[in-house]
DNA sequence: ATACATGCAAACGTTTTGCACTTAG
DNA sequence: CTAAGTGCAAAACGTTTGCATGTAT
């Protein structure tokens, strides 16, 4: 029985404490002011769960403070993105999806056009072909995007019950 | 010895023939009509470089006629790769591009972000794994988005000569 | 006090569409 | 003749930014 591979919350532990620190860093070194608003949308995005988007994470941030605007948690995430505490990720679903980085490891997705939900899956063997295809054709990859779109074991056996596929929300 | 693996141009031969015959097919069964600004855009669309834009696209066409609209050239577009002879890319330069179906052969893209080159690659290996990692999730893959950013030879070896690149456009 | 941050609303670049006019069948 | 296609211009879409106001330091 496949285990969901939700790799480890990182909104608590050393992990996440590692990165504040990088961050907090980050923000002295560009005079940069820790807001009420930053701290909460930042708060909430580690503890969200990983590949939200703008919109959702700003639904979340305004159970909290209604008062915020869109505009303030795009520039959070771009900074995070910038300092290396998130990674942005388009998918096909047309708007940017922001992931909690890990320092450890890379990783790729898979992602269910039925239902939204999205995996994450470690391959080191294709890393490992990409590098070497790359040096094939006289590449240096700086980076790549490498996404599989299909369904997920539950949207695969369902529509294969009945005719009629009820695809629900990610 | 690497060869540069550019694919067969395929504006031409049997190919294309049969890409066409498709065309005719599903333009019949839809009820469209061949007009003159079709027939245009889809010849110099079959004869252009892969990977063109829109934008590109809509130039070389307005060569001959310049009363050609973009919307034109769009919806041709569009046209020709619901039914399967062209294939829609979106890699990171913010546009669609299109490149036409090979019957034979899927491929990936390596794309040089200093001078925009698009070389493209099969590694059936990769594949394999493709199909394996997505098993692993319980997924069954219907397609996949596989693309290499970095430098190409040239622009590669010019940046290590010298601290200053000079990008040019592909 | 003042430089940085916020929230709004407007600008952006690309894609998509509504519509009056044209044209292939 | 009429359904389909064209070209224009405008809407839609997510993203990005200018600016007047607010606030951390």
């Amino acid at each position: 029985m496949p285990r969901q591979h939700t790799l480890v919350d990182l909104s608590k532990g050393p992990e996440a404490e590692h990165l504040r620190d990088v961050l907090d860093a980050y923000m002295v070194q560009h005079g940069m002011r820790a807001t009420e608003q930053r701290r909460l949308i930042i708060d909430t995005f580690m503890a969200a769960p990983p590949h939200v988007s703008i919109d959702e994470l700003l639904a979340q941030v305004r159970q909290k403070d209604p008062r915020i605007g869109y505009a303030t948690v795009y520039r959070t995430l771009k900074m995070l993105a910038e300092c290396g505490i998130a990674h942005e990720r388009h998918f096909d679903d047309g708007f940017a999806r922001y992931e909690l980085a890990s320092t450890e490891s890379h990783h790729d997705h898979l992602i269910c056009t039925a239902c939204g939900k999205i995996v994450e899956f470690e391959e080191p063997r294709i890393e490992d072909l990409q590098l070497e295809v790359a040096d094939r054709h006289g590449f240096v990859v700086t980076h790549h995007r490498h996404e599989l779109y299909g369904l997920c074991e539950s949207c695969h056996t369902k529509s294969e019950a009945s005719p009629k596929s009820t695809p629900s929300s990610q």
